[in-house]
DNA sequence: AAACAAATGTAGCAATGGCTACGGATGATG
DNA sequence: CATCATCCGTAGCCATTGCTACATTTGTTT
């Protein structure tokens, strides 16, 4: 019984940074995809997109703004920094690839769509490979 | 410039209580394989396994505890409710298929493991027969 | 039995992400 | 230019998950 406990391996997946992180990409990658589809990107917008308040919302995009992902200032849209369109495109591709995998592993649309938008958060470099091995394998 | 912004394909993602149900699913999880592995699951092995301190551990289990996944006394071992044993013994399945697809998909064993980790919450049951008739194909 | 180490509990703080309620800013419309 | 709807910010609440510091319980070891 007095076995040492093996660590998780994942030692620092403190759920709290992680999650953090995950929504800061959540939030960069919306906000390139409202910009491009309709010009610009609101409080409010950001808001509808994830069914959460504004002010959720803007409490989010005041610290994405401390951290220099996004600019905002006061009543005005929302914008990325060059380290915040950055990090949308990859965050944007690799969901797309995790998106393009599922359903080509057979997953229909609606369903990848909404596992996809979970898993990207969690697919590391050599699992994105593996996918993206599997997509050329199919072609 | 007034377009409706379509909203996320999870309208319910709210993440709290997302994020709490993923809490208890590695917990219970954890509790299941400590009991196995050594007898019994101490609040302190907990703490080790997901390299948090014991508070955390001791507030978390006193949440499963009132949601009767757990079954938690002063200074005893943690056990597990029958309802917290179907909880982990389904999460449990769930995460050696996530693990055994990454691994037939090609990524090596010890990024599986950690990506499964993350993935696992996030495979509705459609990607999971997929992933599970991949696993078959493959065989 | 006393003393000590290890395990667990409690108090209290911070960060994050939900919310409602309210008030100020902006822009369109009369 | 006044009004009004919409957008956005602030105040302040709650829950969750981190933490340190300190207290208590348990069990072992003199």
């Amino acid at each position: 019984m007095k076995d040492k406990v093996k660590a998780r391996s994942v030692p620092f997946s403190q759920t709290r940074s992680r999650h953090a992180s995950e929504t800061a990409e959540d939030y960069v990658e919306a906000v390139m995809e409202l910009i491009v589809e309709k010009g610009e990107c609101r409080v409010l917008d950001l808001a509808r997109y994830f069914n959460v308040s504004h002010v959720t919302v803007s409490r989010i995009v005041k610290r994405l703004h401390d951290e220099k992902l996004l600019i905002s200032s006061p009543y005005k849209p929302v914008r990325l920094t060059d380290a915040g369109a950055k990090l949308a495109k990859r965050a944007k591709e690799r969901h797309a690839i995790v998106l393009d995998f599922l359903i080509a592993l057979g997953v229909d649309k609606a369903n990848a769509e909404i596992d996809s938008e979970g898993i990207e958060h969690y697919v590391g470099s050599k699992t994105l490979t593996a996918m993206k091995r599997f997509l050329k394998s199919q072609k």
